[in-house]
DNA sequence: TAGATTGTTAATCGATTAACAATC
DNA sequence: TAGATTGTTAATCGATTAACAATC
């Protein structure tokens, strides 16, 4: 609503993907008090300064003064809000085993504009125990309890063999962002957004480049 | 060494993020002793075709067939060994908590050519216990172990104050690729290759996109 | 003032998509 | 043969980087 304009422009993936990378290093700088360059941030990160600086323009509110750069404070909050960390969306998440429970634990949500409300499960000696404060229900109230509670974001940490069914649940429930840590593709309505989350697809990147780095060096 | 040709090319980033994608759904293709078209795999994936025809003619060994396409099985042993998950990868991991140990109860990634060997923590209560076969040694331990083992994979999943602690003594140690769970920036020579997986990061585009869906309704 | 840094326009680079001949 | 699909060259698109005037 409030930043109509902006929002209107398409933003890119990779600028979303930047922004957290800068936001965790401006929050461990030391003097929030104090002010920070573009290419301060751009060395640290060793990405291009220009992209750096236009990343904050995108972002900053009150624009950088040449020669000393933004104020650290401000540009803080307005890459947090340009994130929606500000208002927290509540999700659930289905499927409680090993990866399913770590996400349930994990503090850090809440700081990235997510509350897990609560896990629903298949497995019934997990259901009715809970994980820190969240309950763990039977998979067949998911989508009662989603569309009562108006939850629009879930969670997939599933089987793969069960993740379509799951999802369509979800669909049903009137969830419009999935994040699907199954490894397999997702087939939803167009109103609906899948983010996958695969963990494979990372550690091929991982293990390539490192390969590639190996025969650089094999070359001299 | 087999396919220094191929290698030689700058692989994109993107390339070998779509590739995993394709492999899950031909894995779970039927006729394996079949034919599938480029076309048919963009379709399901909601890719551009022309794309799907490039990547599968820069991975498949023995091409398409005009017509029929590729191979099912040749097709998938031709990209699993582009992605190396024919030749398997020890690796260890730094930090056993809930994350940690989900990782290290995963079974799939032997499939995707990695073998995680064992756990380092400082946390006294676990050094000595095991998760599956794996033991969990004290971190101080890690570079000798590596060292003798000739470990070249850190994972590093220990909190964010830890880990450039923790990366430090993994480069010491002589690994050359460190997967990243920590939400911040490592520092490392040229010769180590850093991949984050920031949950953060996915979880910002799955958010904004679903904003951005609810703002395109709001428009009509 | 001199100099570092901003904001923005233009140039470059790389990836995606379109077009089309070759072929099974 | 007719038609679907491949492989590849050319066109387009979008993101990154370079250049530079404005300014604190």
């Amino acid at each position: 609503m409030t930043n109509k304009a902006k929002s209107s422009y398409a933003i890119s993936k990779q600028l979303l993907q930047r922004l957290p990378l800068y936001l965790n290093y401006l929050r461990d700088f030391a003097d929030r008090e104090g002010y920070i360059s573009a290419p301060l941030i751009a060395n640290a990160m060793k990405l291009n300064e220009v992209q750096v600086r236009k990343d904050l323009a995108a972002v900053s509110s009150s624009g950088g003064k040449p020669k000393s750069g933004f104020a650290v404070g401000p540009l803080i909050r307005d890459i947090e809000k340009f994130l929606g960390y500000d208002n927290i969306d509540e999700a659930v998440i289905a499927g409680v085993g090993y990866l399913g429970r770590a996400l349930m634990h994990y503090k850090g949500f809440e700081e990235y504009g997510l509350k897990i409300l609560m896990g629903f499960e298949s497995n019934e000696e997990l259901i009715g125990t809970s994980i820190d404060d969240k309950q763990i229900l039977h998979v067949g109230k998911m989508v009662d309890m989603c569309r009562r509670l108006k939850i629009h974001i879930g969670i997939i940490t599933v089987p793969a063999g069960a993740a379509q069914e799951v999802c369509d649940q979800m669909v049903e429930a009137g969830i419009m962002a999935i994040w699907n840590f199954a490894p397999v593709h997702l087939t939803v309505p167009d109103h609906v957004v899948v983010q996958n989350m695969n963990i494979a697809t990372s550690l091929v990147i991982l293990t390539k480049r490192m390969a590639e780095k190996l025969a650089e060096k094999e070359d001299f």
